[in-house]
DNA sequence: GTCTATAGTGCGATAGAC
DNA sequence: GTCTATCGCACTATAGAC
């Protein structure tokens, strides 16, 4: 599978994103008619997004997202309580996203190669299109209240273990050499992380995801492969 | 050499580098007494770093760095004209460090496998010891303007390009089996990036700098080896 | 459901006493 | 060289008109 299809097989859109938000948050959401809520949280969350992207969460205040949105403080503060709340939500979207796609995509019962490879090319593929959220993620977690970053936290361990136990895997079916699993997990991790934290730089230098997912997938095999 | 050694030999301490700083800018900073400039400047970037690196800097106030570092508003804007500026300060210090270390351990002259490690090591011992600098870094490069964006970018691009060059002259001296050696320096860097930006997963883990790059230096060698 | 107007708070920055 | 007091401003959040 390359991106092109998997894009079109994964179907993640910004609104259908955005009306599992409404759906999740009926307390918060005080706008009853769905399409009306979906229409403005797309909106809102792609704004949200483009402006802390550009200079951090904090630092976008709730006039800047009234403004650049267009919509008026009054009907920001219908969907939502409190900028910290816009924050969470943000937060809780991604991280259910992420384990719904990478659990969804891996095959346990394929060879350990054939599934480190899918992993690393869904990984990718999903904060390809997901880079903005991503960002955000990797970039807001200290923002966040204590109970919110320690679910930031278990959700990071949550994805690395995906890669220890696809490494244990393949050490004992004598696939792989892995020395520590939990450090090559651990690097793994880092490049993929690189993709959607240093994307201006890939961009830059014309890199698509599918030259770097075969570059990564590539690297890691010549130094665990037996 | 191991991490001691370098400590030792780098002697790197929050004293001399706030020392060039109070150096650099006589036209910031009002106190004139070196002795009590310098003192203060270690207690100001170590709170600032301290609370910024928990919370983000923006929202670290003034407010917050005075009672916690026990100087008043006022004090505190006799070592820096803004809040802005503060920031670069840090910024500046981190990157003429970056530049200092690495580029005075490394002999051009040794054979690359050899450049390659102490290139790796002392990336990762430098960043051991500054870790705060590295992280602040890392994190509010987006809080900069737009010019000193630009020089964070370039700060970026060149330490990868000494490890493009290392890679490329071990290429060509048939050591090593690099086949994009952009790609290659990229996700090295954002494996030495990982040491110092998940600091806590690794202390968590009790992975101390020298394991790591121990197991750094091997992973990349056994997938670019011959 | 969305708007404008505004209350109330805390910010960055400075002036002037010591 | 450091402090306290304060200014003016921009912020989050809300109330009430439409």
């Amino acid at each position: 599978m390359i991106f092109e299809e998997f894009k079109h097989m994964a179907m993640i859109s910004m609104e259908e994103i955005c009306r599992e938000v409404f759906m999740d948050n009926p307390a918060s959401i005080k706008i009853k008619k769905e399409a009306v809520a979906v229409k403005n949280l797309v909106n809102i969350f792609d704004t949200a997004l483009r402006l802390s992207n550009e200079k951090g969460f904090q630092s976008m205040s709730l006039r800047d997202l009234s403004r650049t949105s267009g919509l008026s403080m009054g009907a920001l503060y219908s969907y939502f309580t409190s900028k910290e709340e816009l924050l969470e939500m943000i937060q809780n979207q991604g991280r259910r996203l992420t384990r719904k796609v990478l659990t969804r995509q891996i095959d346990v019962n394929a060879e350990p190669e054939e599934v480190l490879r899918t992993a690393i090319q869904t990984h990718l593929y999903l904060t390809e299109i997901m880079q903005k959220w991503f960002y955000f993620s990797y970039m807001e977690t200290k923002n966040l209240d204590k109970s919110q970053q320690k679910k930031s936290i278990e959700s990071e361990l949550e994805t690395e273990q995906v890669f220890i136990d696809i490494l244990e895997d393949g050490s004992r079916k004598k696939q792989f050499h892995v020395k520590n699993s939990v450090l090559t997990a651990s690097v793994i991790k880092s490049m993929l992380q690189d993709w959607y934290v240093k994307r201006w730089k890939y961009a830059r230098r014309e890199v698509s995801v599918d030259e770097y997912a075969e570059f990564v997938i590539d690297f890691i095999e010549s130094a665990i492969k037996k």
